[in-house]
RNA sequence: GGACGAUUAGCUCAGUUGGUAGAGCAUUCGCUUGACGUGCGAAGGGUCAGCGGUUCGAGUCCGUUAUCGUCCACCA
């Protein structure tokens, strides 16, 4: 015995040795070859926040199992790593740890907070970075990059003022869902609706000309002192008489018109709506359309606004330097710096003490939600920096309607256009410190703006020094939007750019479609003129064993460190690789990963098996001429595999590959091919001991490199004990179908003794016959040379004391099993029940000719004949034939019995 | 309101060119079998949600209904 395992298999002796000698051995990092085949992904960056969460172990071990495949391929293959700065997520953990200490951001100033943050960068920014290399993810760590590094930001600030340039990016007051918790405008796609209760309060406005009161419903009655127009429908007959008409504003006595557009609908509620330009989408659209004043009655951290934000206002007005849609600003004198929610109640009463308010309706309604905070949104004009987006989506819906970037499952690509078809205008601007600064810069002078790609600190319209930055900063998405490429080096045509873009496969879950897959391909298309990978991987969610969605304010987390630690990275890789198909969510619970761990264990042993068997100056290759049966069928059996799983994984079919193996490794290596070893291995006959030695160590080290992508740790841990060439199973080369082991006959063989085995374990363990009973078994059949060569095993594996083999048998009093290729008779007549194994036998017969029936009417079939495949129609006929057999075996079998 | 997904063994899920269904766990029976009890051998258990259609043949394709879920949507 060479060398010794343990008994079982413990990762934690294992895994981090094991990845240092990985990044020892530098495998992990890409050399440019021309003379290969790039393979490509990028990494989804996790936020310098987070802490490796069940998604982010999903996502590293699917993109950890493509790299692998392809590296051992003999691919040139990157994988890229890298963490995003999380402008709003970093910025509020900084703000909330400052608070501890009684500061705020202001206390500190920008210079200070930012110095704070990249100090909190520094010593929490690598933690999940960390926590990756746990997983075993074999990313190029050279190459890791940050959405905030230098070469991000000159990659952000090229695209900003290109796109500035193409007047792609405009500056301008328009709706935006703001933020009062967060204080920050947020993108349309960060918001999130939550159905709440609420009311339709029904006001009522009395109209200057007519006296008549007019009925309308709203959900936000707290925005009343910013309408500025009631809308009807033109068409509403109802109405006609009040075109041109005005209505007085209740509270404020304010003369404000009644306007006809689109927006009002006949068909809902009184068909009369309040605008409010300033706090509503719609109102704002109406306003646009009507030439309606945008009025501000809200402050941006969600209070009424008073005296002093209306002086700020009106002095911005007053100096010219007001833009298009500049809001007024209302002084809302008693209700001023009360939070909306109080405004809400306050204006409530007052409208009921002034008998406007006609009726309360409950009514349940989706509210605006931040995504982080999860406190109510309020829409707001505000003026922001915005994305043009029509003409970027246009090219970004043809290259994935071409298939130039493909979504798998395929079904997500409706979700993808649908996406891009319906987004607005992206609003990249966010009021946060944290971040790519805006690279546009305002001349306290002349008022003009100027965007350019480095520091500006003369006016290019005045001469004047006086200058200040957009105190800005841009969405997070925006960097991300850039990652396949900025991380590459662009805009520099650096080698990599070249060598490694576009990348191939991104993979990712189909909850960021939307927020980041469709700007990385507009985004490319924009920049690079090339999509940024040809293939969308997505999975699905991590849910509990309950279903839901892990989070934590459920706490009902699992924490992928905590398995690690508990059953190894190996046993997690493989459940979430494990019956897992794309796209779909799963459940994550504690017996699967024992069911993975338990799979490690059974290789772990399988290679201990093998290892014991192979002595010092071992080990020779095996002589083909030499090979029995058995070694044929494992040969072949392994040959299919190979094809096999390599076909999934280029299919993306992770999860069907996985189950290969495993059934591959339990069923086929173990249960069969190591347990009939052990008869030459036990035997004296040197050279079939060296022969079937060769076979196992062949066998279980190609099924070991099949076997790694998935289980990186402990293929590796065994590659290096069995006899191997090459330093590290990671870049050994990945095992082909070939043609020389093929071995159709002897695998046709080997399963008419392995059905006979079964059937033999089968009756013994029907007729409770102990194992350690051995009894003799005669084969009745017309494969004599077959079963010759079997005899030894079902010897070991059937329980025989011996193995007769003739034509036919003539025995009295026996128990009778029979295959489509043999009877068998087992003389166990003091155990048998004649009666029982006449009805057993009868009931078998009926069973195999209701199938033959089945069959036989297939083959009746006209059109079954004419329209079948070939194959098909021939294995029906090899099937149908099996049974006839089998039939007429079980038929003498009944005669004997009398 | 739209789109998508799920519905298969008691539970969790596979099932990818359409050929009458599989795994793990659970259950039952048996096993000191010299790799492994994190194991070995065996068994039971399914009109593949309902209905209709295409087809020689449907869990698989089409339509429809039901239940559950997700995403998207400006509905006062």
């Amino acid at each position: 015995m060479s060398k010794e395992l343990e008994k079982q298999y413990n990762p934690k002796n294992v895994e981090d040795r094991i990845y240092k000698t990985w990044l020892d051995g530098k495998y992990f990092h890409a050399e440019r070859d021309e003379s290969k085949q790039t393979y490509t992904i990028v990494i989804p960056p996790p936020n310098i926040t987070g802490q490796l969460h069940m998604g982010h172990a999903l996502d590293n071990t699917l993109q950890d199992i493509l790299i692998r495949f392809r590296r051992m391929q003999g691919f040139d293959t990157l994988w890229l790593p890298g963490t995003d700065h999380a402008s709003i997520a970093t910025e509020a953990k900084i703000v909330e740890a400052m608070k501890k200490e009684g500061l705020t951001k202001e206390d500190l100033g920008r210079e200070k907070f930012l110095e704070r943050a990249w100090d909190w960068k520094k010593q929490y920014g690598g933690r999940i970075v960390e926590q990756l290399k746990k997983l075993g993810s074999s990313c190029d760590w050279d190459r890791e990059r940050f959405t905030l590094d230098e070469g991000c930001n000159k990659a952000v600030n090229e695209v900003f003022v290109r796109l500035y340039e193409k007047d792609l990016i405009y500056r301008g007051n328009r709706m935006v869902n703001w933020c009062p918790f967060c204080n920050t405008s947020i993108s349309d796609a960060e918001v999130e609706y939550e159905e709440k209760d609420g009311n339709f309060w029904h006001l009522l406005y009395t109209v200057k000309e007519t006296g008549e009161k007019l009925e309308l419903a709203t959900t936000r009655p707290e925005t009343m002192l910013g309408d500025t127009a009631v809308a009807i429908n033109a068409e509403d007959e109802r109405y006609k008489h009040l075109h041109g008409c005005h209505v007085i504003l209740p509270l404020l006595n304010k003369e404000i018109p009644i306007v006809c557009d689109e927006h009002a609908d006949m068909t809902k509620g009184t068909g009369v709506v309040k605008i409010t330009p300033a706090h509503d989408p719609n109102d704002f659209e109406v306003g646009q359309r009507n030439n309606l004043p945008i009025v501000r009655t809200f402050t941006y951290d969600g209070r009424l606004t008073g005296a002093e934000d209306k002086r700020i206002a009106d002095e911005l007005i007053a100096s010219g330097r007001a833009t298009e849609n500049e809001p007024e600003v209302l002084d809302c004198g008693k209700y001023a710096g009360m939070t909306t929610k109080e405004a809400r109640k306050a204006i409530l009463a007052d409208l009921e003490a002034g008998g406007y308010l006609k009726e309360v309706e409950p009514r349940k309604h989706e509210v605006g939600t931040c995504y982080r905070c999860h406190n109510t949104i309020e829409p707001m004009v505000s003026k922001q920096w915005f994305v043009r987006m029509v003409p970027l989506a246009k090219p970004a819906i043809e290259a994935v309607e071409k298939g130039e970037t493909k979504f798998i499952p395929e079904r997500f690509t409706k979700n993808y256009l649908n996406w891009m078809n319906g987004t607005r205008d992206w609003c990249i601007s966010r009021q946060l410190w944290w971040g790519h600064r805006i690279p546009a810069w305002y001349c306290e002078e002349c008022g003009k703006m100027t965007v350019s790609k480095t520091n500006v600190d003369t006016c290019p319209h005045c001469g004047s020094k006086n200058l200040n930055q957009d105190p800005d900063t841009l969405d997070t998405w925006f960097s991300s939007a850039l990652w396949p490429f900025s991380t590459l080096g662009w805009p520099e045509e650096t080698a990599d750019l070249k060598h490694y873009y576009p990348t191939n496969t991104l993979v990712t879950g189909y909850d960021i479609i939307g927020f980041w897959v469709s700007r990385m391909i507009f985004s490319a298309l924009e920049y690079t003129g090339q999509v940024p990978f040809d293939t969308v991987l997505i999975h699905g969610l991590v849910r509990d064993a309950q279903g839901r969605k892990m989070s934590k304010s459920l706490g009902n987390g699992i924490d992928p460190l905590e398995i690690i630690d508990q059953y190894g990275a190996d046993a997690l890789r493989f459940t979430l690789a494990t019956g897992n198909s794309p796209g779909n969510d799963m459940r994550f619970s504690d017996e699967k990963v024992e069911a993975s761990r338990n799979f490690a264990n059974k290789l772990w042993n399988a290679a201990r098996f093998v290892l014991m068997n192979l002595d010092e100056n071992e080990p020779a290759p095996y002589v083909p001429e030499n090979l029995a049966i058995e070694d044929k069928w494992i040969l072949s059996q392994f040959n299919t595999l190979a094809k096999e799983v390599t076909a999934s994984l280029d299919k993306f079919e992770l999860g069907l590959a996985v189950q290969k193996l495993y059934d591959f490794i339990w069923d086929v290596l173990c249960d069969w091919y190591i347990e009939l070893c052990k008869i030459r291995l036990n035997s004296e006959d040197a050279e079939k001991k060296a022969t079937c030695k060769g076979v196992l160590v062949y066998v279980m080290s190609n099924t070991l490199k099949l076997l790694h992508p998935f289980m990186p740790f402990i293929t590796e841990e065994i590659w290096q004990t069995l006899p191997h060439a090459g330093e590290s199973i990671m870049i050994s080369e990945w095992p082909k179908f070939t043609d020389e082991l093929v071995f159709t006959d002897d695998e046709t063989e080997m399963e008419r003794i392995m059905t006979a085995i079964k059937a033999v374990r089968n009756r013994r363990a029907e007729m409770n016959v102990a194992p350690s009973k051995k009894a003799e078994v005669y084969v009745a059949t017309s494969y004599k040379d077959t079963f010759e060569i079997g005899k030894e095993f079902f010897k070991r594996l059937a329980s025989a004391s011996d193995v007769q083999v003739a034509d036919s048998f003539d025995i009295e009093g026996s128990v009778s099993i029979v295959t489509a290729d043999a009877t068998i008779y087992l003389p166990l007549a003091q155990l048998v029940d004649f009666e029982a194994e006449k009805k057993r036998l009868n009931k078998e017969l009926a069973e195999a000719e209701k199938k033959l029936g089945f069959i036989e009417n297939k083959l009746n079939n006209p059109g079954f004949l004419a329209k079948a495949p070939e194959a098909v129609i021939a294995q029906q006929k090899e099937d149908g034939a099996k049974l006839q057999e089998k039939i007429a075996l079980l038929k003498s079998s009944i005669e004997k019995l009398g």
